[in-house]
DNA sequence: TCTATGACGAACC
DNA sequence: GGGTTCGCCATAG
C-alpha cells in the first residue's frame, strides 16, 4: 500500500478500522479489519517507516498517578477538559476493546513497528507504533471544543482540507481512524504535542497553531500552522471501504422523487438493514438539512413533527392525503433501480 | 465501554 | 382505531 502515515480505530465488538494516508495526507485505505490476523495481513503490507497512531492505550497504567486508577495521560487531558476512559493497572480489569489494544500493539512490534512513547519533539519518527485519542486530535485541529454540534459533523470538519479522498459519510469509527492516520503524518514531521508519562504512555496530539502545547509535554514555542489545502483536483481514487449504513440511508432518501414518499422502514430495508427503521430516524434527525428528509414517513403516512412544515411540502409536491396522513398506496415510492 | 435514548415497527390487547 | 410492549440499530457521553 502506498500510504505511510496509518491510523487504527480499535473496537471490541467492531473490529479495527484502519485508514492509511499518503505524504500528501490523500487516503490511499480505508477498511475495517475483523480481527487481529485480518489486521497482521494489513501490516505485513506497510513500508517498514511507516507510522501507525492508534487509538487505544499500548499497556496497563502503572499507578504513577497517587491513588488513582488511571494513567498520568488521562489525568493531563481531563485538566483539558477532555474527557477518556481510564486505564487500569492491570490487563485484567481493562475493558475488552483495550485488551484488543494492547494485543494489536503487541503485534506490531512483532512486525517491526516498536511502540513510542516520546518524551521530546525531536527527529522525526518511523517506523513506529504511538498512541492518540481522534477527539484530542479534532481540539488540537479546531482550536475548540466541540460545543453543540454533533460528534460527527465536528469530526469531518476538523478533517476538511486537511486529509482528501475522504467519502462524505462515513460512521464515526472510519473518522477516527481517518484523524489517527492524520496524528500520525503530523508525529512523523515532529510537529506534536503529547501528553503522559513517556514511561508509562504518551498521547500524541498534531500540533497546531492552536494552543494545547503549554499543557502538553514536548511544548516548542516554534507556532506551527497547519498547511490546509482545499483538496482541489483530489479526487478519490483509492480502493475505499464501503458504504456505511448511514451513507447508504442518505443515498436512497436523496433519490426519493418529489411527489412521493418512503416509510423509515422502506428506506432501511433499500438501504440493506431490515431492522433498521429506527436508526433512520436517527439519521433523518442528523441529516435533516441534506437530503429532503419530509419524504420520508412513519408506517401509518404519518410525517415527521420536525421540519413543522414537512407535510405543507408534501401537499405542495402534489401528495394526496388521507386526513392527517399521506395516502401511502398512492404516493408510495417503489424504491431505488 | 456501557447505558440510555430516539422523526420506528410489528404484534398484541 | 388506539395504547403498550418489546425488539432493532445508530448515537452521545
Amino acid at each position: 500500500m502506498s500510504g505511510r502515515f496509518v491510523g487504527v480505530d480499535v473496537s471490541a465488538t467492531r473490529g479495527f478500522d484502519l485508514c492509511a494516508l499518503d505524504d500528501a495526507r490523500r487516503v490511499a485505505l480505508l477498511v475495517r479489519a475483523r480481527d487481529l490476523d485480518a489486521v497482521a495481513i494489513l501490516a505485513r503490507g506497510l513500508p517498514r517507516e511507516a507510522v501507525i497512531a492508534i487509538d487505544a492505550p499500548p499497556a496497563p497504567s502503572r499507578g504513577l498517578v497517587e491513588g488513582k486508577r488511571y494513567r498520568v495521560a488521562e489525568r493531563a487531558l481531563m485538566s483539558l477538559g477532555v474527557a477518556l476512559y481510564p486505564v487500569p493497572a492491570s490487563p485484567g480489569e481493562s475493558p475488552a476493546w483495550m485488551q484488543a489494544g494492547y494485543a494489536l500493539y503487541q503485534l506490531l512490534e512483532a512486525n517491526g513497528f516498536p511502540t513510542v512513547m516520546p518524551a521530546a519533539p525531536g527527529a522525526p519518527e518511523s517506523g513506529c507504533a504511538v498512541e492518540c485519542y481522534p477527539h484530542l486530535t479534532y481540539l488540537a485541529l479546531t482550536g475548540a471544543h466541540r460545543g453543540r454540534t454533533s460528534k460527527a459533523e465536528w469530526s469531518r470538519a476538523s478533517l476538511r482540507g486537511r486529509v482528501t479522498g475522504l467519502p462524505a459519510d462515513l460512521d464515526q469509527d472510519a473518522l477516527d481512524a481517518a484523524a489517527a492516520a492524520l496524528t500520525a503524518w503530523h508525529f512523523s514531521r515532529g510537529e506534536w504535542i503529547g501528553f503522559g508519562d513517556p514511561s508509562e504512555g504518551v498521547i500524541v496530539a498534531p500540533r497546531t497553531k492552536h494552543d494545547l502545547a503549554s499543557l502538553g509535554r514536548g511544548g516548542g514555542s516554534a507556532q506551527l500552522a497547519l498547511p490546509i489545502g482545499d483538496g482541489a483536483g483530489a479526487a478519490p481514487d483509492a480502493p475505499m471501504r464501503p458504504a456505511s449504513f448511514g451513507e447508504r440511508v442518505l443515498r436512497v432518501v436523496a433519490r426519493i422523487p418529489a411527489g412521493r414518499v418512503a416509510t423509515y422502514g422502506d428506506v432501511a430495508r433499500w438501504a440493506g438493514k431490515p431492522g433498521g427503521a429506527r436508526a433512520v430516524g436517527t439519521l433523518m434527525a442528523r441529516h435533516a438539512f441534506e437530503v429532503p428528509c419530509h419524504r420520508v414517513v412513519d408506517a401509518a403516512g404519518k410525517p415527521a413533527a420536525y421540519p413543522e412544515d414537512a407535510a405543507a411540502r408534501l401537499r405542495a409536491e402534489g401528495v394526496p392525503f388521507d386526513g392527517a396522513r399521506v395516502d401511502l398506496a398512492a404516493a408510495r415510492w417503489g424504491g431505488p433501480r
